[in-house]
DNA sequence: TAGATTGTTAATCGATTAACAATC
DNA sequence: TAGATTGTTAATCGATTAACAATC
């Protein structure tokens, strides 16, 4: 495949129209004009259409999308059908919720084993996952080669377990740690969840939200 | 307050600030130049003067930016001082993780109470936080009367329950749920975390750099 | 004081939006 | 065919970067 360098903005953008377009196929739509996606998504039908033209010709003049073709066009930029390996490291909470609810599949990734230090959790299987012995992830590593690392370590670790992930081969890491992961960018694509991230904006929002609501209330009572 | 509208992106990039303001403390540095804290996290020094010049001035010529000082204008800025309350609703393994191990705290947010359907979950208390039944929502939404609601429950049940907190008052929704909420968007802030577009950005970026290598090893090759 | 570094204005760059010929 | 809607080029808008006077 021959890459231009596409932006950051599109590349968030994709997983969006990803999962509107499974919304649409839930309700039975089978094509959609950029203008009407726009109206659903709240972005301009040129955007839109700049989006999908970074890639190639999805659409049909006078037609529009064909929504489940778009669909498998989209899945396929994001590499879904590269049939990617995983393992995650640390069955705490977060691991375990993501174990046991998150849909790897469906997202091109295939999780092949766990790895954890607690006792009792080695030697289970969590929904057809194997969960071995933190000791054993650089032997496994070699054995599986996995793709990507889904890191739920607790934070004070990240930063030991790490290096030892970029050592056995791993290229990606989905980091839950909240913590900054001191490895060569270069050489592994790193990918954080900072849920504190998220709720501080939320704080912001909120804060702004509730002085205009304040502001507006302080008008009426002159 | 007088607010004037800046961008999503500066608001974004507060949280990272914050982070690594906590880093430089923990370390023991007291002052740092836009330069030198635009090494550190990959920016641009004049976009870091930039976003601090949307909020005042914080900094001192010929010196830089005191740490502790910059940390609490940026905590500020974001409404840690603010005193929100939150509940958290559904108590599974996401909800769970974080009454056990998110600071609510340390951004601003006080955890008043939770909520699940399970018998067994019900007059529990988790880290302090009592956990009630799911039916007394309505209810103690009015006593308690919290800022923002933690919605960590699965999705099918997501805008069943999305409403409810609606209507007793709630004003902003960390949504965990993977789905959209069809809720005004002009009354309640939200803020979404989908772990999915944070999966596919990873899958796309991994599958970039994977053609880099190969392409890289084709030329090799010739 | 001299050197360093800010806050801010101006210049550049990139992303979004608008417009329209091509065409289904 | 006529109407609708794309893909793409051009115009606009906003965000980032550069430059520099102000000043600690």
């Amino acid at each position: 495949m021959k890459r231009i360098k596409i932006s950051n903005n599109v590349i968030r953008r994709l997983p969006k129209y990803l999962r509107k377009l499974d919304d649409l196929s839930a309700a039975g739509v089978e094509r959609i004009s950029s203008s009407e996606l726009g109206r659903q998504m709240g972005l301009t039908p040129s955007q839109i259409r700049q989006d999908f033209s970074c890639f190639g010709e999805f659409g049909q003049q006078g037609y529009g999308y064909n929504v489940a073709a778009l669909h498998q066009e989209i899945s396929k930029i994001l590499g879904t059908d590269r049939n990617f390996t995983c393992v995650l490291v640390g069955v705490g909470h977060i691991g375990h919720s993501l174990i046991s609810h998150f849909n790897f599949e469906n997202f091109g990734f295939r999780l092949t084993a766990a790895f954890d230090v607690k006792s009792d959790m080695i030697g289970k299987s969590l929904r057809g996952t194997p969960v071995y012995d933190m000791n054993e992830l650089r032997g496994k590593l070699e054995d599986l080669k996995p793709d990507v690392a889904v890191l739920c370590i607790p934070s004070f670790k990240a930063n030991e377990v790490a290096p030892i992930l970029v050592d056995g081969g791993v290229r990606g890491i989905w980091n839950f740690t909240n913590v900054e992961l001191d490895i060569p960018t270069d050489t592994t694509v790193i990918e954080n969840i900072y849920f504190s991230d998220s709720l501080l904006a939320l704080g912001y929002y909120l804060s702004e939200h509730l002085d205009e609501v304040e502001a507006r209330a302080a008008k009426q009572r002159k």
